[in-house]
RNA sequence: GCCUACGUAGCUCAGUCGGUAGAGCACUUCCUUGGUAAGGAAGAGGUCACCGGUUCAAAUCCGGUCGUAGGCUCCA
């Protein structure tokens, strides 16, 4: 019998009899290895671990617990399901299945739905099968005989994915008792593998998740190589919970929706308006800085300026419906860049004043699709950090660069440390159709975007075919604590301007030119970016940002008379301070200005009042002692203008 | 927009078989004047999302509308 080496990923290496399956190496290394087992890396591709290997081979036996085999097991729990509910429910069709990020779901064509009960049953099915322990097994397929199979089944959504399969590609199933999937693998080697897992809702979801097609009842459901995996898993989806803007901002008395005002269409209550306030403050001071001119524009404009703009041909499902005004259709506006190129307009522009660089923080109303609206995230009503910055080819790297070096900036504000930048690419093939047909125009911005990603050392990736119409852009995606991504920012450069508004300057030689404009919007809208501020840091903002800053807290009514001078003393810093009057001990205050989140809370008895003290107590921190108010103030003030994060970490 | 589920006091939620509405917290008043995450008592608070139907009788059953949630698709 011939020998084959097998190289593990430490570098050893063991001599095996050739045809030896991945699971024997691993039993050969150790009964609990082959206990967890659920797959093989086998010269770099994921296996089956029942597949003999026929020549030497480097081989990493692959746990549930690693990335790689917790996808296996994942996809292997969605086969398990599909085979519950081809059990319980017979005339169900299966269509994919596949795993994601810790989850896996699965398609099914049924008449009606899946109940609460339906799942319940369709686990606890699971579980019984699990227990049977029936292995699974892979069998390649020849085209014909798969379609066979699958017609006889009467799995028409099968079929219809084989017919799509490349000609080349080899066709497997595999199989389980009598449940036979149509599927590229690789899966655990018995059902008994899968243990710890939970099914975690249904809902609907289109064949192919195009929305002409039938809708199909989707699973979604989690599984662990472990019971703590699981458990874990599980407890982290309630923490997210706890974090939902929408329950915080509900909590914290941030905004409300109201139905009478409508869906999508946020009312921002006091202590919301204060982030909004915040937030513009930074912006306006950051953007002062850097060059920026502030203007202002109506809400409402003529159809006439969309139509100009090609808001109304490539944008109008987006837009709320016109209004007649003296037999002329008037539209809110969807976004500021009309107006703004329309003041650029107003004077003539030498290139002695490019760059220019029109900022403002402009309400915007777009007709979302009901189903589309989610908490502040998704709205219809809009304030953007907005601006247009007019400049020549020469300029145009630089500008684009300090606008990315702006994000960066914002970032380490807020302490933002995952994000991603997406640098959106035309397709040439599209030019003149999807895209406006510039060739060389397209690659010179495209080139000069990416020398000044290089340049300041930012990471990105290419995204091809995914510009806007009139020019690449830069998205920047973060991801919220519950673990939702968010397009925030965004940067895009435009063509269109030149044909649709007769923008120019006067060059050095007296001649006319065409400038570039990039449309940047580096913390988004208000809505979506406190909505994400809100998960980011679970409701307790930083000190500059929280909607109070200060609780005055009197041991008594004793101290009360000091208690108000120590607030109007704050008031008269410029901090947010409030009194807490009630009757309460002061073990309930502090209860509630904790529950609040406040950051401070300054507590006063009549110790304090003698010494014209306070004691100090910061949230994470708790009693911190007594201070003189002399030396606190100073140090409040400077925490918020230097606005400063938290202690603790956010995330 | 589509599929599904849900909508009861300011908030979180009970409410059985259809028989006319409940708790905790918050709020108001009173007592208590206290020392670092809940002192005590009383009171007030509801068109059971809205409209219609079935019924002697509807929070409850049926239909429609509006809103919200989880998805699908799309985006700041």
């Amino acid at each position: 019998m011939n020998t084959i080496s097998v190289t593990f990923p430490d570098k050893t290496q063991r001599t095996y009899e050739q045809g030896i399956t991945p699971l024997a190496i691993a039993e050969s290394i150790g009964p609990r290895l082959a206990q967890s087992a659920v797959a093989a890396e086998v010269n770099g591709i994921v296996r089956d671990l029942t597949v003999p290997l026929s020549e030497n081979s480097q081989v990493n036996i692959l746990t549930g617990e690693s990335p790689q085999g917790h996808e296996v097991l994942l996809h292997s729990t969605a086969h398990l399901m599909a085979q519950a509910v081809k059990e319980l429910f017979p005339d169900a069709k299966v269509t994919i299945g596949p795993a994601i990020q810790n989850r896996f779901y699965y398609d099914f064509d049924i008449e009606g739905t899946f109940s609460e009960e339906d799942l319940r049953s369709i686990e606890a099915k699971m579980k019984e099968i699990a227990r049977r322990k029936l292995s699974i097994s892979r069998k390649e397929l020849t085209r014909q005989e798969a379609l066979n199979l699958f017609s006889s089944m009467n799995e028409s959504y099968k079929v219809e994915i084989l017919e799509a399969i490349p000609e080349d590609d080899i066709i497997s199933a595999y199989s389980q008792g009598d449940f036979v999937d149509l599927c590229r693998g690789p899966h655990v080697p018995d059902t008994g593998k899968i243990k710890y897992f939970k099914l975690l809702d249904s809902s609907g979801a289109y064949w192919r998740g195009d929305e002409k097609n039938k809708m199909l009842q989707r699973i979604y459901g989690t599984a662990f190589a472990t019971k703590q995996g699981l458990k874990d898993y599980l407890y982290q989806l309630e923490e997210a919970k706890k974090r939902d803007h929408r329950k915080l901002g509900k909590e914290l008395e941030l905004f409300t929706f109201d139905e009478e005002v409508g869906p999508g269409l946020p009312l921002w209550l006091p202590n919301g308006t204060i982030l909004v306030e915040e937030l513009e403050s930074l912006a306006k001071e950051t953007e002062r800085k850097a060059g920026y001119l502030r203007v202002r524009t109506p809400h409402l404009t003529k159809g006439k300026l969309y139509e100009r703009s090609g808001h109304l041909e490539h944008y109008k499902d987006s837009m709320y419906p016109a209004m007649d005004v003296d037999g002329i259709d008037y539209y809110v506006k969807p976004m500021n860049c009309p107006h703004h190129h329309k003041i650029y307009a107003a004077l003539p522009r030498s290139y002695r004043d490019l760059p220019i660089r029109l900022a403002e923080y402009g309400a915007c109303y777009r007709y979302e699709k009901s189903g589309q609206l989610f908490g502040l995230m998704r709205v219809r009503s809009m304030q953007m950090n907005d601006a247009h910055i007019y400049c020549t080819q020469d300029q145009f790297k630089q500008e684009f660069l300090d606008v990315c070096k702006l994000y960066l900036y914002y970032f380490k504000i807020f302490g933002i440390e995952k994000y991603e930048m997406r640098l959106s690419l035309h397709d040439p093939a599209e030019l003149g159709g999807k895209y406006i047909n510039a060739p060389e125009l397209w690659l010179q911005t495209e080139q000069a975007v990416r020398e000044a990603l290089q340049e300041g050392n930012l990471n990105y990736t290419e995204i091809p075919g995914e510009a806007a119409f009139y020019g690449p852009k830069i998205d920047v995606q973060v991801w919220s604590a519950i673990g939702r991504e968010f397009t925030l920012a965004t940067n895009q450069v435009d063509f269109a301007i030149p044909e649709r508004f007769n923008l120019t300057y006067t060059d050095e030689a007296g001649h006319e030119q065409t400038p570039l404009c990039i449309h940047r919007a580096p913390l988004g809208t208000h809505e979506r970016f406190i909505g994400f501020l809100i998960e980011h840091f679970g409701g307790d903002f930083p000190l500059w940002l929280a909607p109070i800053q200060v609780a005055v807290l009197p041991v008594s009514e004793k101290s009360l008379a000091y208690a108000r001078e120590v607030q109007s003393l704050l008031i008269e810093h410029n901090i947010r301070a409030d009194l807490d009057t009630r009757p309460d001990k002061i073990g309930a205050k502090i209860r509630q200005s904790e529950l609040k989140r406040i950051p401070i809370m300054l507590i006063i008895g009549e110790r304090e009042a003698r010494d014209r003290t306070v004691s100090l107590r910061r949230r994470f921190e708790g009693d911190l002692g007594s201070v003189n108010m002399d030396t606190l103030i100073p140090r409040f003030v400077e925490e918020i203008k230097q606005r400063r994060l938290p202690h603790r970490k956010t995330r």
